[in-house]
DNA sequence: CTCCTTAAGAGGCCAGTGGAATCTTGTTAC
DNA sequence: GTAACAAGATTCCACTGGCCTCTTAAGGAG
């Protein structure tokens, strides 16, 4: 643990919170977010339940503040490709397929995590998360030009729903991956960062198509 | 209740599961999937919590079989308009929206019912969604010929995946229905069926513009 | 250096969960 | 009428998130 045995300060309380995060990500490194517990992150953290508690308010809590720290990051790092606009969206459905962490939380937040947790904090998040989705937009934008504006928002908002609803069947629980080794079942079995890069060049095709078609009238 | 009080023969046997799933149909049209339990299902169907596993092994199960009832329901009545491809996926967006049920299940399959269920039961259910997702998709190219089998079969896999993505925002919890009332989050306030019926004309659009640039090829 | 305040920490408790094990008793076949 | 069987209820278990209560480390005042 710390050099502390007690957070007085501002700093030290920051640095709780940092350490409950870290833990949070090294645990969702070995299981999904839906099997951690409150009781088995505090028991890591080297902290009682009570204490997780007081630093984030609910357990979902955490794994939003997560979420938000860990998409700032990879959007830090994010570097797309100039090119066609099929290998930039292939580009960044690689780029995301190596962040399995934002994979699982992304997939986790309508149905387990905005449960459970206070109309301030959702609003904080949501706001946080409008910004970085804006980002991402830009960042399209300048690698494919010919985008409208309102077609990059739309095809960021495409981008979270798909990760949303493919990520948990690209990572099934172990009982559906015994099942789908059924040879009945081959196409059941899914190459997440390659699905996800077919569906936003069709998504991206669809738009451009849509856009010109428009402009033509 | 019936008018038996111990189900001996197979037809009460059925009467017994096809009760179960009423009253499972009728409480998600009071709360989410996540919401119900088991004693509560058992409470309003007059059972008691182990004759429910009795009949369908897992609380899951109860809701992966109604899932594939209502599908299967709602294939047997769906009627796609003649015309373009657009107004076809508009149609059917609007319809799969009006099935509640059906969009509540879907999304909460991969990251809440797939979990703690038997191999035999998930492949059972997948085999069975297969037919039915296949049937959807003999459907749509009956009304959009120019789409290739595996593009049609694509489109419906779109179509699962943005439900799934979809549905948890356009049907938030109380909190989190609080917080969206920010005027600054008014883009996150989502019409179902439009969005879906949206995502899915900027599917349909993007499959045919790569289709028939493959075919000129 | 001592004392006093305060809030970070621990522990126990509570109502809830899914479901296995065990016990009771309708129902039916003989 | 009775015995066997399985449909039902009861009880119990390990677990959950998190609130309430109590202890005590830490730091400032004198």
């Amino acid at each position: 643990m710390s050099d502390f045995q007690r957070a007085r300060s501002p700093e030290q309380r920051e640095a709780r919170r940092q350490a409950i995060l870290g833990v949070a990500e090294e645990l969702l490194t070995e299981m999904p977010v839906s099997e951690i517990s409150l009781r088995e992150l505090a028991r890591r953290v080297g902290l009682s339940k009570t204490n997780v508690v007081r630093y984030f308010e609910t357990r979902e809590a955490v794994f939003f503040a997560l979420l938000n720290r860990a998409l700032g990051e990879w959007l830090d790092g994010l570097e797309l490709p100039a090119g066609p606009p099929a290998g930039v969206v292939e580009a960044l459905a690689r780029s995301v397929a190596g962040r399995p962490l934002i994979c699982d939380l992304w997939s986790a937040l309508g149905t387990e995590l905005e449960r459970n947790i206070s109309a301030e904090a959702v609003r904080d998040f949501k706001l946080a998360n409008g910004e970085l989705q804006a980002r991402l937009a830009t960042m399209l934008r300048e690698r494919i030009p010919e985008l409208t504006e309102q077609s990059a928002r739309e095809l960021v908002s495409y981008t979270v729903l798909l990760i949303a609803g493919l990520w948990p069947f690209a990572n099934p629980s172990p009982g559906v991956a015994e099942a789908v080794q059924d040879p009945r079942l081959a196409g059941s079995r899914v190459d997440f960062a390659e699905r996800l890069g077919r569906a936003l060049v069709v998504a991206v095709t669809g738009l451009l198509t849509l856009d010109s078609a428009a402009q033509r009238r």
